[in-house]
DNA sequence: CCCACATGAGACATTGATGTCTCACGCGGA
DNA sequence: TCCGCGTGAGACATCAATGTCTCATGTGGG
């Protein structure tokens, strides 16, 4: 059945130019569909023959974009065990992710009136719901908001994810200078020596 | 004199201006100019003979921006006193200024190929310089390079700025969730009890 | 070998943003 | 009151991006 096969390599390419067109779009809002196209390695035709326009190619943006880390969240299983684990396998999971994460953070209020996207705001309930589980545990201090803790989640994801697409941070830095970053702070801790990890 | 009237008209609506264009632009990089000049309270005809073109317009943003966060970093002398000290101060000051920070921060690669402003490598080398002291200091952890110290300071700040435009987050909280999280982390400290400010 | 089909290259027409005018209005000072 | 001047509104011309074609090519399967 070539339908199959058809389908397939669709859905890699459709994965590959959406990703493409993330990392691009982040940082050249204004880039032409010729770019776009030209950073993917295709031809304008063939990604006006993929997405209808502009329009479509961000929305389908979106929608990919969410639905991948809403995949990273359910893998994150962030309700589990103690909440800073359960903040580090996040952003672990979110790591493949991150340029898409970066795209839609920025760039998100780019449909103003309209309502936007629902699984953004299931994202920020998923996120919100960890910091105050951490908090009602004992785990976390109390004098930062939830909201806060989540949009700080999402700037430092973003901050890393462009340091390392900049070649200003190494790949497997990734999860440990956010995690570390977003945890303990930058503050040396005074009476717990030895924290540093390996 | 009316010259004197004339340019210091000219210069509180190029402010004014900017800061419009800037809160605009950053969450929708495409706006037209009509929706710059609308966002301002001017028409395109003004917006364009203060501008030559988007280009330019984009161009006095960034002057305009970095110049600002020049200032706002002199007036926060972060080599004096303790690094976290000086960091609050860093923090406090840009806070006026943190829309444009944000614009500049997110927008910046806009320009490929061109040297980006050494005003911004200026502002990267003065926060790095601030980490670097608070390490060999003791004040700082040394396992988080400055470089993403620096670049997750500008997100922290990028995403308070933000989440304060759209309400999630109190004007007043800016300076201190930003400080609080970057200095402490979120995790509760188990032996320091009372740590929560005022 | 032949065919189906996705692709790349390009030629248009169209749309929308932009650059450049002109002109009338309102406000301030002389 | 009259004048200078900045402004807003709008009418274009221009240009770049976009949407829509066609056609040649290459490749993979039958």
């Amino acid at each position: 059945m070539s339908h199959v096969g058809y389908c397939r390599l669709m859905a890699v390419d459709r994965d590959h130019v959406l990703r493409s067109a993330a990392a691009l779009l982040t940082r050249k809002a204004t880039a032409t569909l010729d770019e776009v196209a030209k950073a993917a390695g295709i031809s304008r035709a063939t990604l006006h023959r993929q997405f209808a326009g502009r329009d479509a190619l961000v929305r389908a943006l979106e929608e990919y974009g969410i639905q991948e880390c809403e995949a990273a969240l359910r893998a994150a299983r962030l309700e589990e065990g103690p909440a800073s684990d359960a903040l580090r396998r996040l952003v672990a999971e979110i790591e493949p992710h991150a340029g898409l994460l970066a795209f839609l953070h920025t760039e998100n209020q780019l449909f103003e009136g309209e309502d936007l996207n629902e699984g953004w705001t299931r994202m920020d309930e998923r996120l919100g719901a960890l910091f105050r589980r951490g908090q009602e545990n004992g785990e976390f201090r109390i004098d930062l908001t939830p909201a806060w803790l989540t949009e700080a989640s999402y700037g430092l994801l973003v901050s890393a994810s462009w340091a390392v697409t900049d070649g200003r941070m190494a790949p497997n830095d990734f999860t440990r200078m956010i995690t570390e970053l977003l945890l303990g702070g930058v503050r040396r801790p005074h009476d717990a020596p030895g924290r540093t990890p390996a």
